[in-house]
DNA sequence: TTTAAATTTTAACATTCGTCATCGTTTTTG
DNA sequence: CAAAAACGATGACGAATGTTAAAATTTAAA
């Protein structure tokens, strides 16, 4: 995919969520190089940052929005591997190891993301140790998320991955009301959301529909409350009787 | 765990795997020093270099051996996360988020292990860029072997989950025998195995047993031999006809 | 070697989840 | 607004995998 260059103008990175990445680790001197350099746009939802099996030519900061980091199979079948949304930044590890894509980069809700070519990048890698700790360290963190969500992926059954993802969301997107109840703001269709634990969406609305006779979670289009935390949490480790 | 300190004398790492290792990229005085200051020690099959939940103290590279990541929930339901053997290092996560072991390490194979403790390795990291650099390169590659499993775990049947399984195992632990046959010694137990792909020991058995029956593979008892590869393969990808 | 313990396999059965078909609902488009 | 398309829910059914129990095999211990 080709950026237009001519919509760049001055600060690229957006301050708010800078302050909130690994970039803000940078010094004035390096961000003002790096921001006269970086290709920004904005894009609509449905838009393609990359795709799977691209090669990759830098890394991409999301200044504002949503993006569905997402994997096809021969059959058309998608998996939602991940979201990431305002601060974070994506392709570091094909842009490090030198591989293509392994997944593809959706747009769900409009951005605006700022472009930093390989070129561009590596000389602040090698000359700022810093700012390769800062990435090293969300690298581990992000690791470590994914091997959660093998482990739940292997040993879970669809009732308690769901409650599982409802929790991982519920520190992003959920919001606490006046009524004491947390309501979860659900950024993706139901088919995403099942494909993100690996079931059917047929199978996502019976757990759906059990869990809500349940008195776990009530569900309207892509909002979900939460009565009583501690009980969508027992259902993660799903307790045993003796 | 407290380790003694008395039994490391002057070269600590290994020269053969530390070649292709991260630890490479040290000076010759760095890692001097290190040696003088990692704790080193033999460990004998079932040790546990550190226990899920345990605070991380710092790192272990592995000079010989295998050590299995295991992770296990209350009902005592033990699920093999990775396996990690000579000159991978163990614990970057932790030490670098500062957070706690995520998993128990077990040795599964008599084990040469270095300690590294935090405050010997954090200089290294801030004066050396390209060993922060190496460390994310590795980082990253794991992070990608993790998400490709978690992608496999999501979509895959037991069947075609068993098979990646044995074509990962097949780059460390194949060799080729001289009739040509392709040799796999799977150097854990059938239920780790299971665990590994989220199967009770028993759909192994059965899946083993099928695969066994269509020519796939043969076993006996933790060899495995693979008559074609690309059959395998296509296991994995299951095809689909039109 | 012999016995005991642990692991693996097999079988019968229960459960969960995927598949297919259909219908109601919401969103998009003209 | 109307029509079409996409999305989500439901039911009937079947296939895949878990569960339980027991037999067979392998490994460890006496």
């Amino acid at each position: 995919m080709v950026l237009p260059n001519d919509c760049c103008t001055g600060h690229c990175f957006p301050e708010n969520h800078l302050q909130s990445s690994e970039w803000r680790v940078l010094t004035a001197s390096e961000l003002a190089t790096l921001s006269s350099k970086a290709v920004c746009r904005e894009y609509g939802p449905g838009a393609e940052l990359f795709h799977e099996g691209d090669e990759c030519g830098g890394v991409y900061f999301i200044g504002d929005g949503l993006i569905g980091l997402r994997k096809e199979d021969a059959d058309g079948n998608s998996v939602l591997l991940r979201l990431a949304g305002p601060g974070e930044t994506l392709a570091y590890r094909p842009f490090l190891t030198g591989s293509s894509h392994s997944a593809s980069a959706e747009v769900l809700e409009a951005c605006r993301i700022c472009f930093v070519a390989r070129r561009d990048l590596m000389p602040m890698l090698q000359q700022n140790p810093d700012f390769g700790l800062e990435i090293l360290r969300r690298t581990a963190k992000n690791h470590d998320a994914t091997e959660t969500r093998l482990h739940q992926a292997l040993t879970l059954n669809a009732r308690a991955k769901f409650a599982h993802l409802l929790l991982i969301f519920k520190d992003r997107y959920g919001t606490m009301e006046a009524d004491g109840a947390l309501r979860i703001d659900l950024p993706i269709s139901r088919s995403d959301l099942a494909s993100m634990i690996g079931l059917r969406s047929e199978s996502l609305s019976r757990t759906i529909h059990q869990m809500t006779d349940d008195g776990l979670v009530r569900f309207s289009g892509h909002r979900a409350w939460i009565s009583d935390l501690t009980k969508l949490a027992d259902e993660v480790a799903k307790k045993v009787e003796i």
